[in-house]
DNA sequence: CATGATATATATCATCCAGATATCTGTCCA
DNA sequence: TGGACAGATATCTGGATGATATATATCATG
């Protein structure tokens, strides 16, 4: 029996590296300063680890997509700042013209609450509040951006960049209402394990 | 100069192990049927690849925490059904009472998005369009699931497993409303760019 | 009834990735 | 003067994904 062997050379994520030609396509930025920027501004949607940034950034230097240069000493120590190149802005150019790909999600909250038990009722609740607190924050960092961004003028990236806060906003709007509804349920139950364990 | 090496080992994630006794505390299962499982009714918030469930398969039931018998042949092949142990239940009880890990974001979408560019637009829309019907569908199994779940009756974690459905719930309609004034702003764009190429 | 597509089922391996850790310098301030 | 802290670069371990391999049984289809 013939049969094909499909070699399809393993087409991983690694989208690391094209986060980073993106970053750079925006401005020049040391490995620092793009962490910084999945931190704050891109944090609510992207996140990069140094793990995958030093080497990703002498990978692409050493691809010729990007170029090192030394940033002068902003502050405390010499800085290594990276800008993309023509061949980077191709490749940039190139993979979004690719289909995303779906990332699996992994809500560990999530997962301990479908855990959950009504005999045994824990801290649940905190980990609600916790999570109504850091949606609050980043609702009005989201108010904070957006009008950042209105005065900025028109960047050709600007609607995409509103397109991108619009889920943020969304999101976290979407977050805030399930936290109350949940508190409500939560409390409503212990009430019910309350009421049953003094009427016994 | 005497400093304190902090040693502390590494509190990796780990959180695997935990999700797999977690779902053999809900019923004894194959990991086929866990993995089933987490791509079904858990898959909007969690989701488990074959690469880590067998070999915790293997070190749960190495630690005796879970058990493994015949499941008999349901089917077509012998099936290793496993089911959790007392200190299974122990080790799970103790998990669920530490707070949550976040978990990093990765939207590859949101990050193709936010890197467009009015000049080349693309096919941004097939994705929205895409997301949007994706959704949709995921609407209306929360739909199914939560009369499923009425008619049922009362098991000890239903509030629980109400609550992470409303998470679905909440999300996707947010996602829905956000799908649906992206592509208008998509639209608008692109008739914007068009009347500025007639007008040349 | 051969053929192939598909579903059930278990398992491994190559990468990819996160987070902990290390190290160094300068600034602020008590 | 000394410590806390921010800016900065980098590495390593171990956890997670997804592609791949291997089998068997079922079912439609010509």
């Amino acid at each position: 029996m013939i049969y094909i062997m499909k070699i399809y050379m393993a087409p991983r994520n690694r989208t690391t590296p094209y986060a980073v030609l993106g970053m750079l396509h925006i401005r020049p930025m040391s490995g620092y300063d793009i962490r910084k920027e999945a931190e704050t501004s891109l944090g609510y949607f992207w996140s990069e680890s140094y793990g995958q940034l030093y080497p990703a950034l002498r990978d692409l230097a050493a691809a010729g997509l990007i170029r090192r240069r030394a940033g002068g000493r902003t502050g405390t120590r010499e800085r290594q700042v990276y800008e993309i190149t023509a061949s980077g802005r191709e490749a940039l150019a190139l993979w979004r013209t690719q289909p995303p790909r779906p990332t699996p999600v992994r809500s560990e909250l999530l997962l301990k609450l479908f855990f959950g038990n009504r005999a045994s009722t824990g801290p649940e609740l905190n980990w609600i509040d916790d999570v109504l607190a850091t949606e609050t924050a980043a609702l009005r960092d989201f108010r904070r951006i957006r009008s950042e961004l209105r005065l900025q003028g028109d960047h050709p990236s600007l609607p995409f960049w509103l397109i991108t806060l619009g889920y943020g906003e969304h999101r976290s709007r979407a977050v805030i209402r399930w936290c109350r509804e949940s508190r409500k349920a939560l409390r409503a139950m212990v009430r019910g394990a309350g009421r049953k364990a003094t009427r016994r």
